[in-house]
RNA sequence: GGUGCCAUAGCUCAGUUGGUAGAGCAACGGACUGAAAAUCCGUGUGUCCUUGGUUCGAUUCCGAGUGGCACCA
């Protein structure tokens, strides 16, 4: 499989991947692989920009609604699903594309991630549960106690981080640090990343149009649908959780609308800190369409 | 045209009894190994409108100019 390359088409939220992929994939004649954490949910599709109709019609693509909101979905079941799916498009063609703003999910399928044990649901909520009631100096101290090599290099601020450590100790009865190889899977196939780039202001404007669309859509409707699971993960998820917000009569729905721009931003920069890092990444403006597709033909194997 | 008020960060504004300045929002930078559109950490970015004067020293006091607002003509 090794004639074989995974084309992974990345950058911040409304930059335009969309477009782009879709072009590039027609021009390879392949399909396309999601890699975008809620556009997954079947249930969510406005306040997630899915691609039109028209445009799945274009392109097959996979991983998008294909898991509901109400199904526990992480990074390391998206690195197993998308490796079989993988292997079964590989069979047909010489160039996958792969596009979305998932860092971490672009990452599991790219390099992996260890193995874990899959957690038991109890565990978990009694340990949110201490978090709660004792804070987390109370985690902190447990981990030290359990685990002192992760309480030397985790963020001892961020209580999910600690709470991860904890889980898989707890679990086990092996210290959570003893599952991390830090080191990268080998994959039977290349793979060529290529990030997308443009100017800050014009991506910054073209989120707050892409959200006054996404309103004048139904968002707010979509999001309605929703508001009585609004604790689900699933739908922590920027465009929603500001309007359940406003739905509780915390903020008005104008508010709310700016919070979903500005959050939105937020999110954009924080995908650009993930991407920033990753000397691979080859950066191309989005609508340079043909010098991307030379430089895939050049890379390709 | 006259009178009054105002001019400080990207925005709204506070402040310095004269020793070059700060809050909210916005913005910026970063971390990230099974919740990741999540979660967490860090940063004030400034010709204090311009220009004379007083003063050891002016963003602050005084004069003039410019711009804005209000009222009177």
């Amino acid at each position: 499989m090794m004639n074989k390359t995974l084309i992974v088409i990345l950058g911040p939220t409304g930059i335009g991947k969309t477009d782009l992929s879709i072009d590039i994939a027609k021009a390879l004649g392949t399909e396309i692989i999601s890699s975008d954490s809620r556009q997954i949910y079947k249930e969510l599709s406005i306040g997630t920009a899915v691609p039109a109709p028209g445009q799945l019609e274009r392109v097959k693509h996979h991983f998008i609604g294909n898991k509901s909101i109400y199904d526990y979905y992480n990074a390391s079941m998206f690195e197993f699903e998308v490796l079989e799916v993988l292997e079964s498009l590989f069979a047909k063609y010489k160039q996958v594309v792969m596009t979305g703003g998932s860092g971490m999910y672009i990452q599991a399928v790219c390099e992996g991630i260890d193995e874990l044990p899959t957690i038991d649901q109890q565990l978990r909520e009694e340990l949110i549960q201490k978090y709660n009631a004792e804070g987390i100096e109370s985690l902190r101290i447990q981990l030290k106690m359990l685990d002192p090599l992760s309480y030397q290099q985790i963020d001892l601020k961020n209580p999910k981080r600690i709470l991860k450590a904890l889980e898989v100790t707890l679990q086990t009865g092996k210290p959570y640090s003893s599952f991390l190889t830090r080191t990268a899977k080998e994959r039977p196939f290349h793979i060529l990343k290529i990030g997308l780039q443009r100017d800050r202001e014009e991506l910054y404007e073209r989120i707050n149009v892409r959200v006054d669309q996404m309103v004048d859509e139904g968002l707010v409707e979509e999001a309605r649908r929703f508001f009585r699971h609004r604790h689900l993960n699933s739908l922590n998820t920027v465009g929603y959780k500001e309007l359940f917000e406003h739905f509780e009569g915390k903020i008005s729905l104008t508010k709310a609308i700016e919070l979903i721009k500005r959050n939105s931003r937020h999110y954009a920069k924080r995908q650009m800190s993930w991407f920033k890092r990753d000397k691979e990444i080859v950066w191309f403006h989005p609508e340079n369409n043909q010098k991307i597709i030379d430089f895939i033909q050049r890379n390709s194997s």
